[in-house]
DNA sequence: CATGAATGAGAATTCATTCAT
DNA sequence: AATGAATGAATTCTCATTCAT
């Protein structure tokens, strides 16, 4: 179960596209744009992204473009659109983390959901990330992350950690180290098995922020 | 002692600055020039840094900068020189984390330092990270992360951790947090009183990769 | 008879016009450069012709060139793509010359068309025999005068000439004459009647080269 | 005896250097700057010579430069008021040429003594040869030349030619054929063997322009 | 005298965006 | 609906020339 529920894949396209209606040949090319922009984006980030890389991509002219989009900036908007709303669903999701074994199979399959999220999404997670995007952009995915910011302090101030920690720090430390490493591993194509990654990220994870016993040592 | 001692900042220059003799007035613009580097990249980042941009801020004229760098680049590897071979010696300085509390203020100490480091070098350091910056240049960070990578699973191996960890995983996690972390409040300036960051990173961090014991629950 | 067949002049274009399907404006375009080419290099050469220059000898914008050419490199190959071409058929057309009158004939006959040639093409020859020209450039050059050089030392060989003349040497000599001769009248706009101008090369030649009776002397 | 006398090499220089009077060191210094010109454009060329180059090739500061020499058109200048000189006292040199065997052998003295004037002054002649100059230099190119065409035209009519041959066009072929052969030779680096070139130049202009018998036919 | 330092007017090129067919 | 064509603002880099030490 380790894919996340995104049915509706963003049909939204930019203003160019809503003042119009969309019959199927239309709906089809925007499609085709919104994709070609993820894998564009993936490889070449934002700014050099062009968008005749993306129009080639997408087996359409240059202008067409400009037909779905008013520009660059719309296109990655409207891929960002599913990511906020799936950022959010999957916060949602992250029920209460005791310390015992059950909680760490809450989190360890959290994790891998956030993975398929992740590995997705990376284009576009990947450009908020970077400082690489009109700050218009990258406003977006703060509000993103910060849901999750806040559902993280919210379980962390739960759970029995040590009284030193302060959620809301630890909150963004458990962020930071999810996000980053799936970067590494999707975008940077750092290799490492699945379930190594799942099995030492969510001990860690556990121990570390949720009061959990480390278990068997070695 | 949050100082990092850098005491000789890269006097280097790019190719053109070390094909003349530079005299006293063109060290010193040398030097105003890679400040101003350190100071655009921060604000812009490396591709929206425009070479005039950096002139104008070093006060100087934009002629002048090709006399020093042939480029954006030779600019910015001389930053980053520096920050190669001090986050070289940062690795070198982490010695074995034990499980108890001298453990927990070794590697409080370290993450100080690691800080302060970032702190003086996030334009640098935030470039590198973001997929942002040529290839080529990329490299380069790679070499200075990944010595700090192996120095981390070599001490996460030696420490009681839970057997389902796989060291080298965890090293990259433990990177991945710090180095993000350290990001978010250097260059996204998010606000964090330096000794709650300071001792919630420690306390997660000993507890997760290195069987210490939480301490006093709440 | 004095003009050679040039039907087809170069559409040929650059690499980006080549990645393009060119409709009939852009054919139209990329004629307009070409003769805009033409135009600019004979009256300022190689070096000194603006890529703005010629835009605008086109009427089309600065940007437009750059949708034809990748540079003006590439302008200059598909000048001279075809004066190559064109240089090598009349090469090809240089027959035997007797030292008798038919033999002043048909040289007085090839010396013409080389004339028409050379005029047309002045731009491009004369941006060859400059060294102001990227070496890349300069080969194409080369190839096409050695290829009439190798004609004429066959004819010179040929002919009844006086023993001590390398027939070597002398098609050097002989293509040293015409092409001076011919852009001193053409680029440098020296004024000689064109009658004149054949009958005493003619007489030179035939009398120098293929042992030519000089004639009714006066 | 085939080197032209060429004693007092320019110690003109520009005017910089003539408002000041120079002492030893000056006039040393000025004398490298000349020479290094001379190496320098004819390597390069007119404009693609850059003051950097001359002035490093002359072992001198940039600035230094300019201390002699207003700028590049000046040391260029100063380069051709000798080129200018010599060629109008080659020209007065070339005495009337019979069709004797006498004839033959006064042309090719000359040619051998222009052969080497030109090997020395190449950089300059290939210069004014080429489009590759501000017209303003070119004209001095345009004066030197033209002394030698009267001379010559005058040494035409004198001879029997051929009656349809005119004395101008002619004077204007031999100078176009001898300039450009020693430019291949010298510029280019054509390789022939000094003797057969002035046999084989000397037999066809004897031949082709002074009514010369060609002598022993093959 | 000599030389390092600084300047700024160009020139080439790229690319997002608008337009006409 | 699609696409080729055109544009021009923005950017990088070069280099002759002037200036200060």
């Amino acid at each position: 179960m380790s894919e996340t529920s995104r049915a509706n894949s963003s049909t939204a396209g930019g203003t160019p596209a809503r003042e119009r209606k969309l019959r199927a040949q239309g709906r089809r090319t925007l499609r085709k744009l919104l994709e070609a922009g993820r894998t564009v984006f993936e490889s070449k980030g934002f700014r050099e992204a062009r968008v005749d890389d993306i129009a080639a991509e997408a087996g359409t002219s240059h202008g067409t473009f400009y037909l779905y989009f008013a520009n660059k900036d719309e296109l990655f908007e409207a891929l960002a659109a599913d990511v906020v709303e799936e950022m959010q669903s999957l916060a949602a999701e992250l029920g209460p983390i005791d310390s015992g074994e059950e909680g760490y199979r809450t989190l360890r399959d959290w994790l891998d959901r956030f993975a398929a999220l992740y590995s997705h999404h990376a284009p576009v997670i990947s450009v908020w990330q970077s400082s690489d995007a009109p700050t218009q952009l990258m406003r977006l995915g703060r509000h993103a992350l910060s849901d999750l910011v806040d559902v993280l302090a919210k379980r962390v101030a739960e759970s029995p950690a040590p009284h030193d920690i302060d959620p809301d720090t630890a909150a963004m430390a458990f962020v930071s180290l999810i996000e980053r490493f799936n970067y590494l591993v999707t975008v940077r194509r750092l290799h490492v098995r699945r379930d190594t990654m799942l099995d030492t990220l969510a001990r860690i994870l556990h121990t570390g922020f949720f009061g959990g016993d480390a278990g068997g040592r070695s």
